[in-house]
DNA sequence: CATGTATTTAACATATATGTTAAATACATG
DNA sequence: CATGTATTTAACATATATGTTAAATACATG
């Protein structure tokens, strides 16, 4: 039961939320349940355009859509922002300039690629601003 | 002293993400600088598709490129994964279906965007699955 | 069942992403 | 300075992303 999070959910959530559109949508649907319309209605946009967004989310998993009535009402499934929290995580050690607890994240790291360990001995990583 | 976190900067992330040879060359540069070559080195692609791929992490802020002879030593700079790691933990009550703890979440979330505050009375956000 | 409302699909245009090979550039060095 | 090594740029091909308008589909309802 750990996180057998594929590159590919990676690839398609990542690409999704790339989109202000798409975020701002996610945002909306973090408020409540919401139909097509309604998540156009903030949108300068063709309902097309609009369809097609939200099909993006819905292959990334990030939404589902119902059907009740001719509307599809949308609901947000959080669970691939999950994921990302999950793996940006990773990096805290380093956005945090923590590179004593830079350990138990080279591990994870290695699981996934077993990278040939290189100078991990650099402190300063912004030497050229 | 907060986040100013623009949407162009979340959009230039989250798309320099979406890509798995990005990815993999992020998690090789948090173990310490790398060259073009050696960044390239796990993957059967050619110099130029290697040389692009940096561009954009380079341009997304994810990495800063050097110059040493002939080399151009890439490090790492995790800021804009801090950002994507802070856009995302609004999400959180949601994956961890937590509706009680919503009520930050969605002054956040309405700092950035004047929602009208729809049907937040619903329950369970995957009723068909 | 004709009509209205909600949404998607088709067909298209354009921009961007991702890759290639060949050539250019930049530096180090015998 | 000729040559080798590292990297980028040019020119190109192809796929995908993002948008449009027009038409189709699906359901509700008088």
């Amino acid at each position: 039961m750990s996180t057998a999070v594929s590159e590919e959910r990676l690839n398609s959530a990542f690409a999704a939320l790339a989109n202000p559109t798409r975020r701002a949508m996610l945002a909306q649907l973090a408020l409540g349940e919401a139909s097509v319309s309604e998540l156009a209605h903030p949108f300068a946009m063709s309902m097309p355009a609009i369809s097609r967004h939200i099909k993006v989310l819905e292959r990334a998993g990030l939404i589902v859509q119902g059907q009740r009535a001719q509307y599809r009402p949308c609901t947000i499934d959080a669970s691939p922002l999950h994921e990302i929290a999950d793996w940006t995580e990773q990096y805290r050690p380093i956005w945090e300039e923590r590179f004593d607890q830079m350990d138990d994240y080279l591990e994870k790291l290695q699981r996934g690629e077993p990278t040939k360990n290189k100078k991990t001995d650099e402190k300063d990583p912004k030497n050229n601003e």
